[in-house]
DNA sequence: ATTTTTATTGCAAAAACCTGCAAATACCCG
DNA sequence: CGGGTATTTGCAGGTTTTTGCAATAAAAAT
């Protein structure tokens, strides 16, 4: 193999993972630590990659993306890892948009083998760093405040998809009026979704329980699960407990 | 074996394999190495490979990831500019993906009142920030390695389209071989695309020209504009000046 | 504090490269 | 046809690049 292309192929894994262990190159390319190490340097040296002890960083995730922008973002990986344990391989699972859901897929084991319908095009492009699963984003008018898809397009296709699992993040949850939101197309949008799924798993913060906004979109009784970063038995969740739906 | 002939093997091996090596040459050319050097050396001359330590690398496999370096940025900014001139208040306009096109939709008029249809995520969230365009994602399978949406719903929907300009970017063209490309899908996919509109602007860096690949995507009297970051008047152009599309 | 892992440095062998040169070949023109 | 010129090719040599190894330093992990 050439050097330049070693180089790509290094690129390559920062770009898809924002991260790469020179131990794990040495194995996939099957040259010295030495090589991978000099590699590593010299695309440092062109500004390319971040070094860093045991191997290497995506510049672009650490001087752009700060941590600090995506609000509450401790609270979301909780909720992501906790998400996990409803995914099993060979799922056809049907995602939402949202910080939540993207914290969640970033967190999603690097083998997973399964098949994921969403209407984020900031979730598929996630989602395409996995090698085993496939994607298929749902086309159609595209929102500029909550960066999915919607209208009736993305309606009829959902309509044609029976999903293992949802995974849908929430604006308001309360413990009679149920989930509920301001926007009359996302409304329109969920209530599709949850048609198409055998079970629906509700991602949200801590914040947004005990909210109840202008348009109903479901009952709980049409939830699954329901996922914060409480645990289970704390006290903001008791009113949920007995309403038939699984606490995570 | 004549020279010619041998610099048309190499070629053919590049546009095939996307990279060959001088140890392998000699051994199937039957020649001394200094000969293969000195051939690479001067189709690296031409500019129809991309000569390295021990072999050769095909031009068009420049691998995509590259947005923190700015290759070609400067290059694909000017592109940019001129494309502009096209696109005209009101227009239904298809584009492709690839990073020319969303370095395009970055310069795009503020104001710019238009529909775009899209099958990158990535545009459509680019598109997303103005506020008077109106986005639509094609959806269907998602493709890892170019990011953009691909299969036969997203071709069957595309169908249906009828835009007044496409806007392409390009993996390669040559003056009698058209656009090529390597991949059967994006190949049925371009084609497509260009069925879908009256006119097709193709976007394509200097770097790319006079280059063959594997699958023949349309032959360039189905292209209406050719967009690179040289003028017009280039020497590198004059091969297709005569081919009945309109160079900016 | 000790052990393990990862980095750095210098070095040497191998591979690839370049330059100049000369033999062989092809080409041109009277 | 034949001599002169240009091109092509392989070779000899010296140079550079690449790569793995060993010894040592530095950083994590325990």
């Amino acid at each position: 193999m050439l050097k330049k292309e070693r180089h790509d192929f290094i690129m390559r894994q920062i770009n898809l993972h924002n991260r790469v262990l020179t131990s794990d190159l040495v194995q996939l390319l099957n040259v010295s630590e030495d090589t991978i190490r000099r590699d590593l340097q010299e695309l440092s040296d062109e500004n390319l990659l971040y070094k860093v002890h045991g191997g290497a960083l995506s510049k672009s995730y650490h001087s752009t993306f700060d941590d600090s922008t995506v609000y509450a973002k401790e609270a979301k990986i909780i909720i992501a890892k906790k998400a996990l344990s409803l995914i099993k391989d060979g799922m056809f699972i049907l995602t939402g948009g949202g910080t939540t859901i993207i914290e969640m897929v970033k967190q999603l084991p690097e083998n997973l083998h399964a098949t994921f319908f969403t209407i984020s095009p900031l979730v598929a492009v996630e989602l395409a760093k996995y090698p085993r699963i496939e994607v298929i984003l749902i086309g159609g008018l595209f929102s500029k405040n909550s960066q999915i898809t919607y209208g009736g397009q993305v309606i009829s296709q959902l309509a044609e998809i029976n999903a293992d699992l949802c995974l849908m993040g929430v604006s308001a949850i309360h413990p009679s009026d149920g989930l509920t939101d301001t926007d009359w197309e996302i409304n329109q949008l969920k209530k599709t979704m949850l048609s198409s799924s055998k079970k629906t798993a509700v991602l949200c913060i801590s914040e947004k329980l005990n909210i109840t906004l202008r348009l109903k979109v479901a009952g709980l009784e049409h939830i699954s699960y329901l996922i914060t970063e409480l645990a289970p038995t704390d006290d903001e969740l008791l009113d949920y407990q007995t309403k038939g739906l699984e606490i995570l």
